[in-house]
RNA sequence: GGGCUCGUAGAUCAGUGGAAGAUCGUCUCCUUUGCGAGGAGAAGGCCCUGGGUUCAAAUCCCAGCGAGUCCA
């Protein structure tokens, strides 16, 4: 990146020099001549370790000056409400990693205005990248408020400020605060994120980078004029001031505590502290800690280790403990914030996020030996928080649910995982295995989530007798996520990429559906027909989306007077496709098309029904409920809402019973275009439950007096009333976390319900019994059907005793071996291996045949002493040809059957052959 | 969204194509003043459901349902 691109009026204004750090060889500006450093760690240590920056401030004193700093300036910047921790308007990321993430990608693109310009907000983010590192370097944190003022610039509409103010802003704020303002470097460092670049300034002082001024200003462009890090970006219309002020250093910096954590959650620390029955570090050896805390921001703990000449001792039994509180406290912050958010636990998409951090925190506890129940830790962080997030306090109840859920969860596959390992130990020592193989760990961990560490401390607890080694490589979780993100390499198929550009010419269909809601059919002009794709100036015809179907019907050619069947219809860049049945319509061409009323009015009442089942399930199950995908269609329709336990029988006829009074009060369902800014302040952002539409302008649905919003393209009913019936076919959990839930409306509903009532009725007639009695009279049926099982089993066995008395005197003499070679009607396979078996034990050779319907079954036994000579599984293969099938089975006793059940008798001729012909002296 | 693993007695699990098993628990009897422990015996299985392959499926294949787990 150029330099010419730090060239700031305000350096040289405050005769700020530009430096080149003698360490790292980055540049940096500085009001300090003598300075040859670029400030920042490693090149620096921590000075302010136990020497605070400026006075002491709070978390909200921090965060009110800030946002009251950019409100009250030259510009006045608006003030905006902090944005939830799950970034439910992206697609791209689960968790809100930056304050500028509100922005992206809508307004950062310039396609939508920023709900304000500009802005100042305290943003809390979420970052899981340095799991690792959280409470060992002592300044990472999972859960940050990222503080940041943004400007949207847009060249040559609305420029309001750049680099200069920007700068000028950081200086007069850090001043403001008290900073020695000799200490602050600006640093250069070109920044890049999410497919955008630009100059970027870190601000630093005493070692510690405060905050970060991002001059957004490039695209990723492969042809692009400006190469960063190998990859070619391009200048931008709009260019973006994107400002990140850490918090939580701040508050550090002003209190000089050892650690970040000791200044943002000390209350919660001192809690965890006493709940392990340690003392903070701090107060025996609180020189040590000072030490080691200046050089953490320089150098890794190994370094410090030897530096300081740390012994083994103090490593485990003082850093390590306190290390391991900073993290779990760390944690209890992170899920206050997911769970109050809604985000439920689970083994797919942000749920995993959650669990994850559950699951390590759990670990942590138990490590210390802390009793106290991790929602109790949890409630404690939302106390310490409720006075900045009053919000987080609604949803203490479903948070206290869902963690001592998890718990008994994770415990539970623990348990299985333990005993499951101990086997396996059992197994590989009897084998005489040294060492558990690294596929088999991998396989442990991917399959029954059991990390390596686990199975490691289960092997190595030898009361079992298992002693067994487990040795794996450092980078074993890196190993396993590079064996799936290979796998997960598939093909993305371009099949719209040229259609988007044929449409670019063509303007905007006029949706004739929203305006019309019943008209089926209408008059209109062709703009262009390609491939089988047709074009009209205006449409009834609805485009699949939202999880609604397209409409299909017909266009009528009013000069060729034929008509062409509308198979499907696609929206791309808000011009309508008909793809039509056979092409050959001429542009130009004026055309009456008709919508197939029946499926249309179907979907409609389906999509609107949809809003009443989310609508309900909220309220039965709570508000962490979220639309997680949707389909509609004219039968059913079925929606993923996010609840983290299943449905039970309950609740479903609850939601069920709900959706229905809705549709009975006959409420009115509006819908309108909104400006989107705007109706994001306004109902906020459970309207984006099924996903979120792009535009300026969205589409807003309103059920009454605004019991359901949702941002939504689809068709809708006018009044409730018009959905009809709902009936809940069925629910389903598709996957932890996220629970289905299927139902039909209108018309198809009455079809249902007259199905389910056609099937008991049917079921009722066949026991002839009335429908109430159905159930118990089929719990009747089906023990009385065991008993006789049992009852039948025992008969035959009965049978199978009396026949041997019977067989034993139609036993033959072959060559001083007595052999019995019978065919009996109406006898079962398990019958006579019984019979066999102990024939056998009383010294016969038996061959016997059963004739049942349609199939003969063979079972011929041979005693002891003769299996070395004769071979029942041969002797079986032998008979069975005749039947034409085959058989086999061990040497002294052999099973096998045949369909030519008419050969019986020749079989058996064949069998007793084939004892004849063996040579016994052998 | 992609992948992997597992569904067998009340519980925990063996059983890789030829007769459904073990351990614990339950019940009965013996022993004991009683409990516990011990001894003897018994009950308890749609081997998740439905198709397919096979003479033969708990076992192999396909689909569904249920559970667990990893990755993005």
């Amino acid at each position: 990146m150029n330099s010419e691109e730090y060239d700031i009026e305000y350096f040289k204004e405050n005769e700020f020099i530009r430096k080149k750090c003698e360490k790292c060889g980055s540049y940096f500006w500085s009001r300090d001549k003598d300075r040859n450093t670029c400030g920042d760690a490693p090149c620096e240590i921590y000075s302010f370790i136990g020497k605070p920056i400026f006075k002491e401030r709070s978390v909200e004193e921090i965060r009110e000056s800030f946002l009251s700093f950019f409100e009250r300036g030259s510009h006045a910047h608006r003030r905006m409400k902090r944005y939830p921790v799950v970034a439910r308007w992206r697609d791209d990321i689960y968790l809100n990693i930056a304050s500028i993430a509100n922005f992206q990608p809508s307004a950062t693109s310039g396609k939508v205005p920023p709900p304000a310009n500009p802005l100042v907000i305290s943003q809390p983010c979420i970052r899981l990248e340095d799991l690792e590192s959280i409470g060992k370097t002592g300044r990472h944190l999972t859960t940050f408020e990222m503080m940041g003022h943004h400007t949207f610039n847009k060249r040559g509409e609305e420029e309001i400020y750049w680099k200069n103010e920007t700068v000028e802003y950081c200086d007069t704020f850090l001043k403001q605060l008290g900073v020695d303002m000799n200490s602050v470097t600006y640093k250069e460092a070109p920044w890049v994120g999410g497919g955008n670049a630009g100059p970027c300034l870190e601000v630093i002082t005493n070692g510690l980078e405060l905050a970060t001024l991002v001059f957004m200003d490039l695209e990723l462009f492969p042809q692009g004029e400006i190469s960063i890090k190998g990859q070619r970006y391009n200048k931008m219309d709009t260019y973006i001031v994107d400002t990140g002020y850490g918090l939580e250093r701040f508050v550090w910096a002003s209190k000089g505590t050892p650690t970040v954590y000791d200044a943002i959650f000390p209350d919660v620390i001192k809690e965890l502290v006493n709940g392990a029955g340690i003392e903070h570090p701090l107060e025996k050896h609180g020189e040590m800690i000072m030490e080691i805390a200046s050089l953490s921001g320089a150098m890794s703990r190994g370094e410090i280790v030897k530096r300081l000449s740390i012994s083994p001792e103090f490593l485990t039994n003082v850093l390590e403990p306190i290390e391991t509180i900073y993290a779990a406290a760390d944690h209890t912050k992170c899920l206050a914030f997911m769970l109050a958010d809604g985000i439920v636990p689970s083994n797919a998409k942000e749920g995993y996020l959650a669990r994850l951090v559950l699951r390590r925190t759990f670990r942590m506890l138990k490590a210390l030996g802390v009793e106290i129940p991790l929602e109790e830790i949890v409630l404690m962080q939302i106390k310490t928080l409720r006075n900045s997030f009053p919000e987080l306090e609604n949803s203490v109840e479903r948070i206290v649910e869902i963690v001592s859920l998890e718990k008994r969860r994770y415990e539970e596959t623990l348990l299985k995982g333990e005993r499951f390992v101990k086997q396996l130990a059992k197994e590989w020592k009897a084998k005489g295995e040294q060492k558990i193989p690294l596929d088999k760990l991998i396989d442990l961990y991917d399959t029954r989530g059991l990390p390596p560490e686990f199975v490691k401390e289960v092997v190595s607890n030898r009361e079992a007798g298992m002693d067994v080694k487990v040795d794996f490589p450092e980078n074993f979780y890196s190993l396993v996520a590079k064996m799936h993100s290979e796998e997960s390499r598939g093909e993305i198929e371009p099949i719209m990429g040229g259609i988007e550009e044929r449409v670019k010419s063509i303007p905007p269909t006029t949706k004739l559906y929203y305006e019309e809601l019943s008209a089926v059919d209408f008059e209109a002009t062709v703009l262009d027909s390609f491939d089988d794709f047709v074009v009209l100036d205006r449409t009834l015809f609805f485009p699949e989306g939202g999880g609604q179907p397209a409409d299909t019907g017909s266009l009528m050619l009013k000069d060729e007077h034929r008509a062409v069947k509308v198979l499907d219809v696609q929206e791309v860049g808000g011009v309508i496709l008909h793809k039509v049945e056979n092409d050959g319509v001429g542009k130009g061409a004026v055309v009456s098309g008709h919508i197939d009323a029946e499926r249309r009015i179907a979907h409609t009442r389906h999509h609107s029904a949809t809003h009443l089942v989310v609508c309900a399930a909220r309220k039965v199950l709570g508000g962490h409920v979220w639309q997680a995908g949707a389909q509609k269609g004219e039968k059913r329709a079925r929606i993923d809402i996010t609840h983290f336990k299943r449905i039970s029988d309950a609740e479903r006829s609850e939601i069920e019973m709900l959706a229905n009074r809705m549709v009975m009060e006959n409420k009115e369902i509006k819908a309108s275009f909104e400006d989107r800014n705007e109706a994001e302040q306004k109902y906020g952002f459970r309207i984006y439950q099924g996903g979120v539409p792009p535009g300026k302008k969205i589409r807003i649905v309103r059920i009454g007096k605004e019991e359901d919003v949702q941002a939504c393209a689809g068709t809708h009913c006018s009044k409730t009333g018009e959905v009809g019936q709902i009936k809940i076919l069925r629910t389903e959990r598709i996957q932890d976390g996220i629970e289905r839930i299927e139902y039909s409306a209108g018309e198809a509903a009455v079809e249902e319900i007259q199905a389910r009532e056609e099937l008991i009725r049917k079921s009722a007639s066949v026991l002839r019994v009335p429908h109430e009695e159905l159930s118990i009279t089929v719990e009747r049926f089906f023990e009385e059907w065991k008993q006789l099982r049992k009852e039948n089993e025992s008969l035959r066995d009965e049978i199978a005793e009396l026949r041997i008395g019977l067989l034993k005197e139609h036993a033959r003499d072959i060559n001083g071996v007595r052999v019995i070679a019978e065919v009996l009607p109406d006898a079962d396979r398990k019958e006579m291996m019984k019979m066999a078996s102990h024939l056998s034990a009383e010294g016969f050779l038996t061959i016997l045949i059963g004739k049942r319907e349609e199939r003969a079954s063979v079972v011929s036994s041979v005693p002891t002493y003769l299996k070395d000579v004769i071979n029942a599984s041969v002797l079986v293969k032998r008979i069975c040809e005749v039947l034409g099938g085959s058989g086999g089975g061990k040497a002294e006793i052999a099973q096998g059957g045949g369909e030519l059940v008419g050969k019986a008798e020749e079989a058996r001729n064949e069998g007793l052959r084939f004892i004849k012909e063996i040579d016994y002296k052998q």
